[in-house]
RNA sequence: GUCCCCAUCGUCUAGUGGCCUAGGACGCCGGCCUCUCACGCCGGUAACAGGGGUUCAAAUCCCCUUGGGGACGCCA
């Protein structure tokens, strides 16, 4: 049997990084096995789902390439659901209730103080009523006996079927509630593997029920422990940036974000990086831990630095451009391609990256120079120094780091100088700071007249 | 309150009864490199929650305690 997993986000949010998450596993999983991945938006509660938020979903999982092969809207699906919903009705395994809701409230605040599992009592099960006004239908779930099945993470998880009620399949506006479709739909789509977070477990028995009422097969389960945050309290918007989106405009690459997801709750012996390639060979449901894990940002900003290592100089220089333009920046591309390299071994992020570059992209006359690294660095004793190299600098005709560094040493040489001496003072003159990358690889990318426009204005400056 | 689940360095984790005086990675600390900042390289710090069992042998199996997480909707 083909594999066939889903990822089934409700559009009421952006995509999170726990929801990233568990949609990248149930990718790998499917792409793993040869088999089918399916993205299921669940937009079922109009109250609170929207267009935007869909398209924002979309895009999301565009960005990190998890590509699917279907894509399903369940708000277009409710007369499926509906048909399954009479089906049960029919056959006696559900039945309509017209409890209103303060009825059921109270019902569980009765078994609260009884200290029992707030839930309905059950009061319509056998009242054979039909359709009406405010009237829902119930699912005529089994009084006794035990519910389990085996989480192919956690292993057999049973529960007392006198802890779960009759829940609610279809509301009383007629719309089918969460657990009847999901139900339907991964019935429907023939999924194999529900792979989704921990916080389903509780859900799983109830949608168990449903399946055996409907005498359909039941899919495999793999409940995935939930991200924390460094509180150890699951991951919110307390905790900082949860949209992957955020994520991106942060300077993130999403190779990193994935492999960092992927590390996350799952592991392949002492292995840290991994291409999405190797994800897809090495990945398997059983290295999944069983206990949720502390979102850590320092490792993601690790792995983001390393990929920024590996990525080519043409793809970072485009995606530069997306953080330097709103900055007031438009430089080429080939002019961006050679400055991008004297950053790669320096960045952790892309917008890092594009802050620490400006000084590359102004010319001489409009250079901002730091005033407290002025005064420190461009003193009465270095100008001279500054004065006779930009002199001879001026006469090179291959304005190359090698040839440069070659004036620097033969310079150095005759005036019994440690470069030391002169580094830092014509690093502010050359970039108006005091941090930079090599001054030799700084020059050859700024080019010989504008590395003179720079040392003049700094000369200019000192007196 | 009731139910379910979980428990190795600060964090992510390896470990599937002897190879564990517990390994790797991030972070942190120190050193080297060095024109600044980084990178890189080398080294160091640091954990089996506690208590009972089972066994010749337990981080690994069982029980209890403690701690943590999740769920109890006509939300998904």
């Amino acid at each position: 049997m083909t594999v066939v997993t889903r990822f089934a986000p409700s559009p009421t949010g952006y995509l999170h990084i726990g929801g990233a998450r568990t949609a990248l596993f149930s990718y790998l999983w499917a792409r793993k096995n040869q088999g089918k991945f399916i993205l299921r938006i669940e937009d079922t509660d109009q109250e609170r789902s929207t267009p935007e938020m869909t398209q924002a979903i979309l895009k999301a999982m565009e960005w990190l390439g998890l590509e699917y092969e279907e894509l399903y809207f369940q708000s277009k699906r409710q007369e499926i659901h509906q048909e399954y919903i009479d089906k049960l009705v029919a056959e006696g395994k559900a039945y309509w209730c017209e409890c209103s809701p303060e009825e059921v409230e109270q019902m569980r605040q009765e078994a609260m103080a009884k200290g029992l599992k707030p839930k309905y009592n059950g009061r319509c099960r056998e009242k054979n009523l039909g359709p009406g006004p405010g009237r829902v239908v119930r699912l005529k779930a089994p009084l006794e006996g035990e519910t389990s099945f085996v989480d192919l993470v956690k292993g057999k998880i049973s529960v007392q079927n006198q802890e779960l009620d009759d829940l609610i399949l279809r509301r009383s506006d007629g719309t089918p509630t969460y657990n009847l479709a999901v139900v339907v739909d991964d019935l429907t789509m023939g999924i194999t593997h529900v792979i989704r977070g921990d916080d389903h477990v509780n859900n799983t028995h109830r949608q168990i029920l449903i399946y055996k009422a409907l005498n359909a097969p039941i899919p495999q389960f793999a409940h995935v422990p939930m991200i924390l945050g460094p509180d150890k309290k699951k991951l919110s918007k307390r905790h900082g940036a949860l949209s992957v989106m955020v994520y991106k405009e942060m300077g993130f690459l999403p190779e990193a974000l994935l492999n960092y997801l992927a590390r996350l709750g799952w592991s392949y012996k002492d292995q840290e990086i991994f291409s999405k390639a190797e994800l897809i060979e090495k990945f398997s449901l059983e290295n999944l831990s069983k206990s949720p894990s502390v979102f850590d940002t320092e490792k993601l900003l690790w792995l983001n630095s390393h990929y920024i290592k590996e990525s080519s100089r043409q793809r970072l220089a485009q995606l530069l451009l997306e953080f330097l333009q709103p900055e007031g920046f438009n430089p080429s591309l080939a002019y961006l391609e050679k400055i991008v390299p004297l950053y790669q071994p320096r960045a952790k992020t892309l917008k890092e990256m594009a802050e620490q570059m400006h000084f590359f992209l102004k010319e001489a006359k409009e250079l901002d120079y730091d005033a407290k690294a002025v005064e420190k660095f461009l003193t009465p004793e270095v100008i001279p120094h500054l004065q006779k190299i930009r002199e001879k600098i001026a006469t090179l005709t291959n304005f190359e780091q090698k040839a440069l560094e070659n004036i620097f040493a033969a310079y150095l040489e005759e005036n019994q100088l440690k470069f030391k001496v002169i580094a830092q003072p014509l690093r502010v003159a050359l970039t108006g700071q005091t941090v930079s990358p090599g001054l030799f690889e700084t020059m050859e990318v700024l080019g010989k007249e504008e590395v003179l426009n720079r040392l003049q204005r700094a000369l200019e400056l000192a007196t």
